[in-house]
DNA sequence: AGTTAATTTAAACACCCGTTTAAATTAATC
DNA sequence: GATTAATTTAAACGGGTGTTTAAATTAACT
């Protein structure tokens, strides 16, 4: 069935490095078969059209890590809802780290193509995640507002999206950052290290007492 | 000198809302032109290439903000380093938002702009940014340094950059995230809005004393 | 082994892109 | 008003895009 390496598997490969790193509508499947070595029609022939290639390459992800978060979460002491805000957040940790283990650098294409998805593809891809995985969003949100029961749920929807484009916009850049902060403060982080610095920022802000005046 | 509007703001009026609404490289000189009402061949004659007239977008916007921003800095209570973290956050609000009586819709814009620009272009706009308006970005990190002083120089660099990706990430998806809001919560926001839920996350992201551990 | 199905391949298709050219037009200057 | 300069215009250039086609090849099944 499968030649060498699983064609399929081969472009997925190619596709999400290069979409994590270019972006979606910068990077060609001229580039992407080149890369995979294998023709160029075969990204059609196994998938369609490369919209339908693109949410491939999310869903591989989405499929590993949103399970795996949400047991996390539900395993929060055994009880998620006397868990701080700053151990809901760090229990994301294991499932984004045990994305490297699936391939080289996956835990940062993974936070990479998130971002794309959220603002390149206008609207399409949110659309997709949140109705294919709406369980597990549904899980988390329920145990970060029981952690903060003091935020109107209104608030927290949006405070929540303030999150999501601070991890999603600092991946986006972080390679762009860690030259900088290596040149300027000789620092040297890994994505284990950024995820730990941004979860505190996180969690201060959806914390923090609505304003009443 | 000029026909009936001047073709170079009438070029710069369009591309400024397509490169927001689609960013760069989904916007094409085609539709900016049709758009604008001008002949396609006129962009490369007033700037010279494509990449010329999306620094001219986005230094249009920066050229009326910055140093309105600085003197919104400077002027906080006569004394900058003696105001919250809340305070100096809020004291950009008023140039963003006259950003507005620019253009409509200017402070949205402006914002998406910047996001687009950091994340597409990969890296060669965030250079032309922090080296042509270097000193009003020093201005700035100084005040939120003096208002946050337990926070290291380096550990501040990043919390800054976390901040810019919250506001920009958030701008880029307003729209889609107000449709959410009005539809879920009957809320209805404008920019003003927003921006004003935004800052207190940051402002308490940005202060939150660091992990020592 | 022979037949059918799945996959791979090279080539072409139709289209859109940023940029350039050279002629036509408009504006400014003497 | 004639001459020069600035601008606008239509057309073409060369190249890249996603997708489709039909033939060649490989794998699977009876």
């Amino acid at each position: 069935m499968a030649s060498r390496t699983d064609t399929k598997t081969r472009i997925l490969d190619a596709a999400e490095k290069l979409f994590a790193e270019r972006g979606f509508s910068e990077t060609s499947l001229r580039l992407i078969t080149s890369k995979a070595e294998v023709n160029l029609a075969s990204v059609n022939y196994h998938f369609g059209s490369k919209k339908e290639l693109i949410r491939a390459v999310l869903a591989r992800y989405l499929d590993v890590f949103m399970p795996s978060a949400s047991i996390e979460i539900n395993r929060l002491h055994l009880a998620p809802e006397h868990a701080s805000l700053n151990e809901i957040f760090s229990a994301l940790i294991k499932p984004l780290l045990e994305l490297n283990k699936v391939r080289n650098g996956g835990t940062i294409i993974f936070l990479q193509l998130l971002g794309r998805g959220y603002i390149e593809s206008q609207g399409h891809l949110r659309w997709f995640i949140t109705t294919h995985y709406a369980e597990h969003l549904a899980t988390f949100v329920k145990a970060v507002s029981a952690s903060a029961p003091h935020i109107p749920p209104a608030e927290m929807f949006w405070r929540l999206h303030f999150t999501l484009g601070t991890i999603v916009f600092t991946m986006a850049s972080a390679d762009a950052l860690n030259e900088i902060a290596a040149a300027d403060y000789g620092e040297h982080n890994n994505t284990e290290a950024i995820i730990r610095k941004v979860i505190p920022y996180m969690a201060a802000g959806v914390a923090v007492p609505v304003l009443t005046n």
